[in-house]
Order: structure tokens, then C-alpha cells, then sequence
DNA sequence: TTTAATTAGGACAAAATTATCTTAATTAAA
DNA sequence: TTTAATTAAGATAATTTTGTCCTAATTAAA
């Protein structure tokens, strides 16, 4: 479905939205022992999230990631996945046509579109917020 | 969503089921031909459904593959994309964790698995004469 | 039975994705 | 200003996926 350096990317905001709550930065060392990652990948992919605006980075001493409190909960799952999986699980999908579309589908159109709209809104209405609040409630968990 | 072999064999399924409403058998060459894929690699892929029991090959002169015209009706989506992707569609998702589950959920569990149910009914409930009657009528296409 | 046509299978190659390592650039604190 | 801490970036490697090629095995027809 997404790409492991997607899942990373969103478990990784995930985590630093739970410590921005807390005032705390974190460095790809902690994010990685947390969501259970490969380290120096994370840390590629917590600069594309940088260069995408979704998350902040501090450099040198007591520096590290994290994300302005108030913009939590108004950064949608979509734009991670659009950040670092593009937008190909909105655009092409079903059986990859190179031109696809309504005037010109593939047979699976019809019934696939249904699925791909579900999963794009519900990218679009779900935000780093209620993904943090779970976790810290405990309801649910972001490794093994 | 599906991996390019997924694809590939969906099509190719899709014109084997095609001809063999009329009879006739395939070659990989006419099949890739047909929805524009790599034709030693759909050979593979071929071979794969094979072995599954989703289509059947003849060697030897005239030969080729085909679908026994009474089986193509209840030949399901679900049943290709699990000989090819395998189950991880209906069950790793979202986030990947290793043990996921209702007791044990990541933070998209369950946002993710009514798209995710949506996707396997979808699957489930397609098979392969709809799709095959959708290229003959001129409503879909297989390739472009 | 021989032959030609055809799928099956294995070895190999290319490309994409995932992962690692080293060094550079930056910056806050001492 | 110097230093130590930290992210950024580039080179490289491992793995997986995708793709190619050659030969073997099978089989129907001649
Ligand atoms: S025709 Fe529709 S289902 Fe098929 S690849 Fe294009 S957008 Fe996806
Ligand atoms: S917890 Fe649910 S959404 Fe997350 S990986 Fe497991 S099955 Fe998928």
C-alpha cells in the first residue's frame, strides 16, 4: 500500500507530534528506537519531511525535530504520504494504465474508484493530532 | 497498491478469459502484446498462475493458455492478486507493525481497515467474466 | 516416430527501493 | 570565538522487484 520509507515518515511524525506536545525535540536516533527503523534511513526521510514544510529541524546542540504545537493538528496524513509517495496512490492505481480516466478506463475502474476515493479522504480527514492523542492514551501503538 | 507483476497478471487474465469465451488460445507474445507488458517477464508471471490453478496451459503445437470457459464466472479479482501479491493486502497494512491486530493496533488501525474491508469485498466480489465482458463491449480498455 | 511449436525453468541483468556510512554544514552553548 | 552537538548531504551497499535470455521439457500434429 504505502512504501516503507512512507510508513516510517508517518510513524516518525507521529512521534515527534507527541514530544512537540511535551516542548521536546527529538533526534533521528530516539525516532528510530521508537518506531523501530533503520536510523540513517529515517534520518533521509526526516529531511524530506523538512523540505516539504511538515516538520521542523533545529541544528546543533539541543537541537533536533519537532513540529509548532499549533500546526499538529492541522497536518493531514495525506500531505506525509503525498510528501514521500507522491501521488500515485490518488492518481494511478487499479491496473496502472498510462492514460486512465473516466473517458478511457481500465476494467477495474468502476470498482476501484470507489476504494481509492475512500482512501484518499480518509488521508485527508485524519491529522497528526488524533494519531498523537492515541498513542499517549495508550489505545494504540507505534512498534512491534 | 498492486506490484506490477499483480497488474500484469490481472490483464493477462483478463484477455486469456477474452479468447477463451471464443475458444482460442494465447501466446505470452499476443498477451503482452495485448496490455503492453514485458513478454519474458509476463511468461513468469504466467507460469505463476499456472501453478495456482488460475489458468491453464497446453504445450506443444496449437497450444498456449486459456481459462475453462465454465470457471471464468467464478474466477475472483482476490484469488489473482493472492497467488501474485499474496495476502499482505488484506492483512500487513497501514503502518506495517509486526503484530497488528484489534488488541494491538497502530494509529491508523482503524481508519485503515474500513478501506481496507472495502478493498477485499471489492476483490472478492469481481471475477473475471464482468471484467472480460467490460474490454468486449468497448466500455473498458486494457492498455494505453 | 519425428518434428515443430510451445510452455517451463533457471541463470542472469537492470532498475528501484531500502539501508548504511562518512563527511560537510550549521548552530547553540560554553 | 571556540567547541560540541546536531542535521544535511553525498557516496555506497544490500535487497527486492522488474525484466531478459537461453535451454529443457512437453506435446500435438505431420
Ligand atoms: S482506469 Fe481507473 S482504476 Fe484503472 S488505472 Fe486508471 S484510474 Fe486506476
Ligand atoms: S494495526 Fe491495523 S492498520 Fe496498522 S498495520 Fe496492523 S492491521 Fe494495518
Amino acid at each position: 500500500m504505502f512504501s516503507k520509507a512512507c510508513e516510517y515518515g508517518i510513524k516518525a511524525s507521529i512521534f515527534i507530534a507527541i514530544n512537540s506536545f511535551e516542548n521536546k525535540r527529538v533526534s533521528p536516533k530516539e525516532i528510530s528506537e521508537e518506531i523501530d527503523s533503520p536510523t540513517a534511513f529515517t534520518a533521509k526521510i526526516l529531511q524530506a519531511l523538512v523540505r516539504h514544510n511538515i516538520i521542523d529541524s533545529v541544528k546543533g546542540a539541543y537541537g533536533g525535530f519537532e513540529i509548532d504545537k499549533k500546526r499538529i493538528s492541522s497536518i493531514k496524513l495525506s500531505q506525509i504520504v503525498n510528501a514521500i509517495d507522491g501521488d500515485k496512490i490518488y492518481k494511478g492505481c487499479g491496473l496502472g494504465l498510462h492514460t486512465c480516466g473516466e473517458e478511457h478506463p481500465c476494467p477495474v475502474h468502476d470498482k476501484f474508484k470507489v476504494v481509492r476515493t475512500e482512501l484518499k479522504d480518509m488521508l485527508e480527514n485524519t491529522n497528526l493530532e488524533e494519531l498523537a492523542l492515541d498513542i499517549k492514551s495508550g489505545v494504540a501503538f507505534l512498534k512491534i
